[in-house]
DNA sequence: AATGAATGAGCTTTCATTCAT
DNA sequence: TATGAATGAAAGCTCATTCAT
């Protein structure tokens, strides 16, 4: 739940697969640098990010980049993976931690972790968004998403009595795109001088009253 | 679904406004061949969206582009705002001409339009909101979307006496986002097997049930 | 029977095909510049025949030379039509206004003019050739070669009576061959000390000895 | 047919001289190796042919690859003399032994054996000539080439009283070289429904007749 | 001796943009 | 106004070769 392994070896389409899995450790500090010089390139200077600048900023050469990873959208999506994975575990543990005692107390806990993840690096993930648009649709992530929607629907589970809708998969997708949207990407600009508690208090209501009605 | 003039107004920024206005008619026909053509192919060859593959589309030359656009980017953000117009004034005129009965009957329609809206060409859509990523956010489109919210707003106004939330405007803010994300972008994948008139049911139970909660 | 466009319409395969046909003058004596460019790069460093450096001899940019070859080979590809067709014509040419009286006196007169042909530029033929088997045979090269074969059978016709083979199509395939391989493919190396005359004798007694013999 | 030590003697030119004679049994296995992987890759993926793939396909690592060969084209070139010693004493011995009582049946067992050989493995015997125009002449294989060419003098040299020309070695050098463009090198198309039959027939006349001529 | 991760110069190709006609 | 040939910076990617282990 907390490993941030991106190269683990399935689902990856063909052509953003990973090209070789990394055995010394020489070679996954490489692989982790790389991710890490992409991160911070997607977020000081969106433009720029080359294979070429990515390597360096890696300090590492650009033939290196491409032992591991056979093109740039590949490692794009692998640091997708990555950070999908980390902010899945993050709300998750989170929550878990919170110990709710009510529906309502969950979904709360649930979006803070979710800010507070967001608020670490809004820019990275803000163009992590914009790199899931243009790289085709890959099963991996899907499959990612799928697994931190069913961790979600765990541990609402322990609420069970106080859910009324009648198909639970149905909710639990609705639920993860209202709450999404609402907390990471919003097309419509949130209302100024809007304050994170009455924002926070409106998605719980949104979600909740919902979860808690017969139709 | 009327009014599709890409031109007018203001609030485009630096480096995106459009480099004349088109007096003639010749003139704004060029124009819409071009973002015809931007749109075919942006559907059509994903990866072939370029100046010189437009132009040949529409019909004229690359100069003739830059007559009209100062970069591609703009061009295609005045693809942006005129699909946006389009679809905002699809779904409110349609529900206007449903003439609800009340709030779960306009938010249905709502619904219904944005879901035939999308439904017209929904891989051009996708492809949009890619580029929507791409592009720095720009006030034109801002504000497209802000009177598309207030429009929906001034509509459901009409059964303020359904709606409980205290504060409309983050209440309006709230629905939007939410059904837009439900309707067009949900990043986690509708469950397979789903039918549409279940997947409506949950959207307007989702938006109902919270306009209609006190807290 | 001189001109050396290389850019007529048919024959050359998917990969190598012109790009455009060039309609104004400019771009005409574009595609020449380039042609020339490349043959001389080829001669003079063979191990540089980068695009960038054809294009920059040619004095103009790479964008042009992509909007006449879609790659490389294909613009090698043209070069070695050109190289042919001029070669081909050259000897045809030659032997015609030599007014050859007698089979062995046109043999002779086709061999003289190969190696002047050679003679003018021979790293250039040897590079060609050695590009020639790094490209998939295309049919235009083919067909450059067919024709070349039967411009010669035409002449060697006249003196038919002197010819006894029995599948004079056969045989035109055989002398061919053996003359190109020893005026200038020789992969055995030719004695040292050998004067060109006593060469030639010896290449016209293959010739036309096999041509007179019945079996 | 029978040995292939593509190390021993000398005449390597400066560049692809192999740099360490393999002394021990798995050296020598590695070297083979190599150079079967080469080849086969040569055939397969002729796009393909990379020092690490090399290795790789041979079950080494590039490094060890260049325990034996000081670059790429001297492996080619070792691969090259290989090749070409191993058709040379095929083509002697299946002369040798079929016993010919005349220079025609001589010819005929020679263009036999060259047939036979060639069709082996027509792709890597092709691929192989490509790479000869590739790299610069080395002393080597032109040796090689003059002691193939002596062996088949030598040969022929039985039916000394059947050959009338007057330079012999000369002679040589024109049959040797007509004779490997007719059977593995022809620029010039093979007419099509041409049966082997008599296409040896023609090649044989070719060389007998010019041989047996006095001028 | 063998390994294979790392290197990096350099290649081919693209495409937004300009400007002479 | 319209054209489209020309531009050229810059991108993605390859692969022969090295060298620390």
């Amino acid at each position: 739940m907390t490993d941030d392994n991106s190269h683990s070896s399935s689902g990856v389409p063909q052509g953003i697969r990973p090209r070789k899995v990394p055995h010394q450790e020489r070679a996954q500090s490489t692989v982790d640098a790389l991710l890490d010089a992409l991160a911070r390139i997607l977020v000081e200077e969106p433009g720029g990010v080359t294979t070429n600048a990515v390597a360096e900023r890696a300090g590492v050469s650009v033939g290196s980049l491409y032992q591991y990873f056979p093109n740039k959208d590949a490692m794009v999506a692998a640091l997708l993976r990555r950070q999908a994975r980390s902010e899945a575990s993050f709300v998750l543990e989170h929550m878990a931690s919170a110990r709710p005692s009510s529906l309502r107390e969950a979904l709360g806990a649930a979006l803070d972790a979710a800010f507070a993840f967001r608020a670490r690096n809004p820019a990275l993930q803000q163009a992590l968004l914009a790199e899931l648009d243009r790289i085709p649709q890959f099963p991996a992530l899907i499959e990612e998403a799928r697994e931190a929607a069913l961790g979600l629907g765990q541990l609402l589970s322990a609420f069970q009595s106080e859910i009324a809708r009648p198909d639970p998969a149905l909710a639990l997708h609705v639920v993860c795109n209202a709450a999404f949207s609402l907390t990471h990407r919003g097309l419509f600009p949130r209302p100024e001088g809007c304050a994170d508690a009455a924002y926070r208090r409106e998605i719980v209501a949104l979600l909740a009253c919902y979860l808690e009605s017969v139709e």
